[in-house]
DNA sequence: ATATTTTAATTTGCACACAAAGTATTTGCA
DNA sequence: TGCAAATACTTTGTGTGCAAATTAAAATAT
């Protein structure tokens, strides 16, 4: 090995690629009760937060590609978890509204973070503090 | 919001799904240079590491996913990067081999990770340190 | 007021991640 | 020896991330 900067073991890309991909998967026995995959449980939480608002702000909330989120929203629309309804002021935009399906979920998933943290022992609450502020740091270089 | 604990902000997962999505951008432009996508590069490194090994090992290594594995590793074959020859001493197992091509890249990737620490300025040697013992962690717990 | 640009969202095509099912081949056990 | 279980890999179908192209409406400029 002429180059140690490319030893898989050196790169913290792999990483987070194998922890991202981890903790998506840690998700999945949780969110299959609830009929729901990682990407629209990410949906139902920016919209429990906040109901009605447009594809555009639950794009930023989320992060979700837009493509993508069209697709996502169509499968959750067709699950009466929520519904699309044009914005009569500007109608390039439409607005997100929760059903009452979408609504009721909420209570389900009130337990899954706590589920899930069950699955991270050796992450403390010290811990995932710091782990937080590298994490933003990460995300606030990428903006 | 009833449920504090299902706000997006408080989500590990969530800032880990950005970072992650986020750090695989940041790499596109240095690797489409060299027309990998980010999980071929992966692969292209633990070949750099150690050649000639069967799909499993590869598999362990770089914790893709084994149906994916399979399309990767044929259209880095179209590529001429490397070939798949049978294991005579057990015909269930397939070795991938690095091609003259695959090999010659590695010079090219060595400034990979230069060009994207850059992209980083926050995240400083120590910083670095930290999240790779928090980010083994998780892996860890997922293992 | 019309033309240009910008914004909001969808569509398309490609590459992956994953689960589940399928195909060989080998191992291990009765 | 023969047969069930394990191993190595491939295939299939769904959901997603992403870039680029597209459509439609609003904002801005001339």
């Amino acid at each position: 090995m002429n180059y140690p900067q490319l030893k898989l073991d050196a790169q913290i890309c792999h990483r987070l690629y194998m922890a991202s991909n981890g903790i998506a998967r840690a998700y999945r026995a949780s969110l299959q009760k609830l009929d729901l995959t990682y990407p629209q449980y990410v949906v139902m939480m920016a919209l429990w937060e906040k109901d009605e608002i447009s594809i555009a702000e639950l794009l930023e909330k989320t992060a979700i590609d837009g493509g993508a989120m069209t697709q996502i929203l169509k499968k959750m629309t067709d699950k009466a978890l929520l519904c699309i309804v044009k914005d009569e002021k500007d109608k390039r935009k439409r607005v997100v509204k929760l059903q009452s399906k979408g609504h009721d979920l909420q209570h389900q998933a009130a337990t899954i973070p706590e589920q899930i943290r069950c699955k991270f022992p050796s992450i403390d609450e010290q811990k995932a503090h710091v782990l937080i502020g590298l994490l933003d740091s990460i995300n606030g270089d990428l903006a």
